[in-house]
DNA sequence: GGATGTGAAATCATTCACAGCC
DNA sequence: GGCTGTGAATGATTTCACATCC
C-alpha cells in the first residue's frame, strides 16, 4: 500500500519485504534485551520465542539483510542488533514532531522508548493559545502558527497527529506541504496524502472491535458446545490446528 | 494438520479472512458518518474511498459477509452497519478494563471513541496505591488487588494493559487468570498467554521505527536520482550477502 | 551434532475482469 | 447504463524440509 513507485531499485535486493520490516523492531528489542544481559550470541529458535515469532519466519526474515549466523551456532548478539538498527535508518537520529498535546499527546511526549533509540522530539504543537509555552515533558509547547517553521529549520520528516479527528487532515496537510513524508496517525480518521509520503495508524476502537469480532466467535463456538446450536453448526467440524487464531464458524442467528 | 480442506466453495461459510476482519472497523467508522448525514445508501466505489482502500478489496470483503448490496444501486448505508456491527459483535457491550493509569492509560480512560460504541469502561486499575479512589474520567481507580473481584464480579472478557513494559507481563497473567480473554497490549513486550488467548499490541516505537525504514529508503532514493554520479556501485563487492567490508564499523551499542 | 540459509510448497490476500442483476 | 458479486489470476507471506557449513 501507500508506495505507488514503481521505480526499480537500482542497486537490486534492497527488496525486504513489508512484513519482514514490520517485525525487524521485534527482533531489535529482544536483541537488545539480550545484549543488556551481555548474552553474546543467540540460536534463531531462542530468538524467535524471545520475540514471539516461529524460527523459520525469523530465519527467512534475516535471510533477507543478509548471512549474519554462523551455521551450528547461531547469531552474534551485538553484531546483529547494529545490522538491523542500520537497515531500519536507527543509526541516525530523526527529529519527530507531534502534533496536538491533549492527553493522549502528552502520553506519547512523555513516552519513554521514544527518545531513547533513534527518534527525538523536536517539538510539541498545540493549536490552543493556552497550551503555548507551556511544558510538557521538559518541552515547551508552540503554537501552531509555528508549525511550518519548526518542521523546516529542524528538518523534520516524520510527523505525528494526535489531534482530533476533525484536524487531523488539515493539520496532515500542512505538515506534508512543509516537507514531512512520514506520518503517524493516532486520530480515528483515514488520512489522505500524496505519493510518496507514508502514513500509519494507530487506532484504539479498532484493535478493539477486532478483539471484540474475535471474543464473540469464542462465546459462540463455546455455546455450540454445550450443545444447543440448532442452525448451521453443521459444518463446523474442520479442525483447526492450535494456532492462536482458531478459525471457524460462530453462528448467529440474526 | 488435519483438514486442509479449505477452498470450501461454500457460498456462506462464516470462514471471514482475517485481514478482512480488520478493515470491518473501517468500513463501520465511513458507514456511520454516512449515516449521520443521512445518507440513504452508498456505491462500493464511494464507499471505497471513504474508508482508502480499493473498491474490489471492499466488495470482496462484504462478499464474505453475504449479498447486502443491490446491483445497479449498491448499499443501504443503514443495513449495512448493523450487519457490520453485528459480525463484529458491537450489538453488545464489551466492559472493558484499563490497567495501568498513567499518562497513557489516562488518556485511554478519556478517549471518547471508547465509550461511544460497543465498549464500557468497567473499571480503572492501578498499582500505586496513592491512585486508588482519585478519578479519572469520572472512574475513580480501583487498586490492583482488586482486578480479579472487578474482571469476575463484571464479567469482563476485554483488558487493556496499559503499565509500564516490566509489569505487563504479570499483570497479563492475572487477566487471564481471572477470566480475559482479549487482551490489548500498549506496553513495548511481547506477551505470552495460553491458547484461546487473543493478544493485539499497539507499540509506538516500532511503528515509527517502520516509518524511519521507509523514510531512510526515500532519502537514498533521492540521492541517487540527484547525485547522479558513480555512487556505490564501484566497488567490485557484491551486493547483499556478505555486509562487513565496506562501511561496517565494528559494534556500537549503546 | 547442531543450526543456518533457502528453494519449493502451501497458504493467504489482493486484483482483475466480467457475468448477472437492477 | 450502472454496480454488485465472484471465479480466476496474480502476488505476497508463511511454512516445510533439507542441503550446507561450522
Amino acid at each position: 500500500m501507500a508506495t505507488g513507485r514503481t521505480h526499480r531499485p537500482a542497486t537490486r535486493s534492497r527488496g525486504i519485504p513489508e512484513a519482514t520490516v514490520a517485525r525487524l523492531p521485534l527482533y531489535l528489542r529482544a536483541l537488545t534485551a539480550l545484549s543488556e544481559r551481555s548474552v553474546p550470541t543467540v540460536s534463531s529458535e531462542e530468538l524467535a520465542a524471545a520475540a514471539g515469532v516461529n524460527s523459520a519466519k525469523l530465519r527467512k526474515d534475516f535471510s533477507y539483510l543478509g548471512s549474519y549466523g554462523t551455521r551450528g551456532v547461531g547469531y552474534d548478539v551485538e553484531y546483529l542488533v547494529y545490522q538491523i538498527s542500520r537497515e531500519l535508518g536507527l543509526t541516525q537520529d530523526w527529529p519527530v514532531v507531534i502534533v496536538g498535546i491533549g492527553n493522549l499527546g502528552a502520553a506519547l511526549a512523555n513516552y519513554g522508548g521514544f527518545a531513547s533509540r533513534g527518534f527525538r522530539v523536536a517539538a510539541l504543537i498545540d493549536a490552543d493559545p493556552a497550551m503555548a509555552g507551556k511544558p510538557v515533558a521538559g518541552i515547551p509547547v508552540q503554537h501552531a502558527d509555528e508549525l511550518e517553521k519548526i518542521i523546516e529549520d529542524n528538518g523534520v520528516s516524520i510527523g505525528v497527529i494526535a489531534t482530533p479527528a476533525g484536524a487531523a487532515q488539515p493539520v496532515c496537510d500542512r505538515l506534508v506541504a512543509a516537507g514531512v513524508t512520514s506520518i503517524l496517525n493516532f486520530a480515528p480518521t483515514v488520512l489522505t496524502v500524496p505519493d510518496g509520503v507514508d502514513v500509519r495508524k494507530v487506532d484504539l476502537s479498532i484493535e478493539l472491535q477486532i478483539l471484540a469480532f474475535h471474543e464473540q466467535r469464542k462465546a459462540g463456538e463455546e455455546r455450540a458446545a454445550e450443545g444447543t446450536g440448532p442452525t448451521a453448526a453443521t459444518r463446523g467440524k474442520e479442525s483447526a490446528k492450535q494456532g492462536p487464531d482458531g478459525d471457524v464458524p460462530a453462528v448467529m442467528p440474526a
